[in-house]
DNA sequence: ACCTGAACACCGTTCAAGT
DNA sequence: ACCTGAACACCGTTCAAGT
């Protein structure tokens, strides 16, 4: 009986020997097929064709894997800056390109608010926004502190967009039905502003209102020590 | 035989009927003994001596869950304002105690990102705010963007700091090492900045510090519409 | 030395069946 | 009508045992 041919390399490619980038590639598929709520340790070793176990020998665990990820995912960004674009532009544009890039992966952002990204791109992001803070005149420690502010801020927008995005989030009209309870008696501020105040607008236009926020805080004298 | 006494109450209460509010009371039990994170919706159910399906007669998901909890921990904040004390100080108190409250327990933070606090505290919170910023002499428009972007700080904070403090979590000297792969050329505004820069401080005079700089932003003109 | 099967200790949510 | 046992479809992580 003659043994049975392998099967062609095309139809099973031969399972690829592991390591970090094989394990970050296949994370990469998972998440764009389904979403990086899918990406578990388990679903990654199936997608692998091995056991979650052998992931452990290359990534410490899930917050790590997250980290480099997110890094990964930064290298589709552009990070350049020439000089020529107004630095404010720059910064809103490379906010709201880093915000966008975390919610478009419903769950990559509540990872980077828990994680922070290791890897060079990441670097490469840091770098540009200290370039444009210091382009605007603003000292090293400030703009540390800003820096870090922005980046809260575009996470933390992200995690929001995408929690909301979800089926088991609520949405804009769980909010406004709590505002309706407000009454001029005990929420007067409240009862005047009207239930939509708080959800007027698009996140979008939202988000590059309070980045904009942000930065002028920081020109505007943040470098003073707040008062206790 | 007789029949044997019935277990007297002081040494197993009966077991108290379901209803949301005796979910919430023990599911602070829960959270004060065991965190946050141990909030699950088998433990509750273990802590009430039912099964996990009875939740769902009262609650509709962990998110729901979440969100009322959040609400439960709000009344322990002193909320009021008598108007005597400057806008600005009680401003910096309202966010530092809401920052604090979500930080106290790992996870309540991480909940309150993906969820909007539902409930009567949450008004008052959202009430004073208003009013605070009222005082300020800020539209109510821009008033609701900057409570949104206070509370939407805050949040982060805790999350981050909370994160930060859990076994899975990076630690400070994980940053550290990743800035001190910054070259002079690649990252040199990094490498100048030298790799201490964004982890100065403690977390809470950080936290005051972005603070600021926000209230300063939404003083700062942000009334405007941001340019594109 | 490198890798992994199997186990441990959990999850959220649903639904058919009981009282 | 109200409640729940049991099941479904998952998790992250560890470690003893295999190649």
């Amino acid at each position: 009986m003659p043994r049975p041919e392998p099967i062609s390399r095309r139809d099973r490619p031969a399972k690829p020997p592991l390591s970090r980038a094989a394990i970050l590639d296949a994370a990469v598929d998972v998440v764009h097929r389904d979403g990086a709520a899918a990406l578990t340790m388990r679903r990654l070793a199936t997608e692998l064709d091995t056991g979650p176990a052998s992931l452990y020998v290359y990534v410490r665990n899930t917050t790590e894997l997250n980290a480099l990820l997110i890094d990964r995912y930064l290298s589709e960004l552009d990070l350049s800056w020439d000089g020529r674009e107004a630095w404010r532009e720059r910064l809103q544009r490379v906010v709201d390109d880093y915000a966008g890039l975390l919610a478009s992966q419903p769950g990559l952002a509540s990872a980077a608010l828990t994680t922070w990204p290791d890897g060079p791109h990441y670097l490469d992001l840091l770098e540009l926004l200290m370039r444009l803070l210091d382009a605007a005149g603003i000292d090293v420690e400030t703009a540390a502190r800003g820096v870090d502010l922005l980046l809260q801020h575009a996470t933390a927008s992200a995690a929001e967009w995408a929690a909301h995005a979800t089926p088991a989030g609520q949405d804009l009209a769980d909010l406004t039905e709590t505002l309706n309870a407000a009454t001029a008696e005990r929420h007067p501020s409240l009862h005047r502003a009207g239930s939509t105040v708080f959800t007027s607008g698009t996140p979008d236009e939202r988000t590059r209102w309070a980045t904009t926020a942000i930065v002028n805080g920081i020109l505007a004298g943040a470098s003073e020590h707040p008062r206790r």
